[in-house]
DNA sequence: CAAAAAACTGACTGAGTACTCAGTTAGCGC
DNA sequence: GCGCTAACTGAGTACTCAGTCAGTTTTTTG
């Protein structure tokens, strides 16, 4: 791997453990074993090697998605948004760094300022939400989930998701126990009870 | 106002809006208007400053909860819950800057090393998922919510209504529009099918 | 009123910060 | 081997930071 590679990696767990300002240049040369000059080499500064962890978020997300159905065949019906939450978790797990990144406040206190950065928010965002939209409106289609917008429905899921795992970095609840009942509460909101006579 | 409160409620303010690492000592006694040295008299360190933030904030949310109820009458049954999310978010707005350090790292950071950091957070978080807990109880003891963990129901419902709450101080979706659909989803959740026989 | 105690001050310290730059090394076409 | 360029180095710079402390002012007490 080139240096610049190896410096951006680092960065990332660093900056993701640390967080944008207790995370030092210096700390930063030293763990990936190059001089502090080398990093102001490749990256103009702080906040451009920043941007760059960013930067290739989404399309790795997207990439990270289209392998996960190649290899996990997502089921039909309300059965997918628990496959895609399943993915979501595993995705979490895969890309820990980038997603306690994108827990942080540095992202959103430099998106104010930097046009940039608000896109690569906005872009990471988007994708992340449009996952679990399009698995809403395949279910939708086959007329298992109820027919609102897809996309709001999608978002309050994704929060829902994306605040269990929050509780769990935060290590204040054991979100694990809450699994079970996420997965009922989202099948619960998205059910097309036009379809069930019975009960 | 003692000059020690009025340290406190600065500097409140000003680690909510700028982060533990990024306020300065120097930029509080500005603002506050004493002398550096002052703040080191009331607090031994910046770190103690910090929890004495936290410190009183349960206390707090008690008395806001109990002032609301005076004040507005929160409806019996499956109402009782859009009563709750509604006083979560006029809580929200009013006690800003603590629920802005609530949403930051640096308080679960210390939390990690500081025992007494990670008390005052199960604390607070004890106290909010407490109040939709006790909403739900109520609900189902009047049979509209459906007999199932209030507990785990209650943290679902705090997971949405805070990541809401996070969306809209992150600037990166209008939350708002989110609303109905919110209140939608969290009474189909609780809702008990049982007492529903028509549809 | 005096003495003691508490509250307050701000110049100072030393450790740490991002970033610079003159100089060195490595790789590559010729 | 030569010349050129890109990659790399690390001591140095200017600055910010939390925290200290000797000294001053204000308040309380007898």
């Amino acid at each position: 791997m080139s240096k610049k590679a190896e410096i951006l990696e680092a960065a990332t767990r660093l900056l993701a453990a640390k967080g944008y300002k207790e995370a030092s240049m210096a700390e930063l040369a030293r763990i990936t074993g190059v001089a502090q000059g080398t990093i102001f080499y490749h990256y103009k500064n702080k906040e451009e090697l920043f941007l760059s962890i960013l930067e290739g978020f989404k399309e790795d997300i997207v990439a990270e998605f289209t392998q996960y159905q190649q290899e996990h065949h997502l089921r039909p019906g309300l059965h997918i948004v628990e496959d895609v939450i399943s993915f979501y978790l595993f995705m979490v797990g895969k890309m820990e760094d980038r997603f306690m990144l994108l827990h942080r406040h540095d992202a959103y206190e430099l998106a104010r300022i930097n046009p940039t950065c608000h896109d690569h928010l906005e872009a990471i965002y988007d994708c992340l939400i449009d996952i679990f939209e399009q698995a809403i409106i395949s279910g939708q289609q086959n007329g298992s989930i109820r027919s609102a917008s897809a996309r709001r429905m999608a978002m309050i899921i994704f929060t829902m998701v994306d605040g269990l795992v929050r509780f769990n970095t935060y290590n204040i609840y054991d979100a694990g126990v809450l699994y079970d009942e996420l997965i009922h509460s989202c099948r619960t909101i998205l059910q097309n009870n036009a379809s069930l006579v019975r009960s």
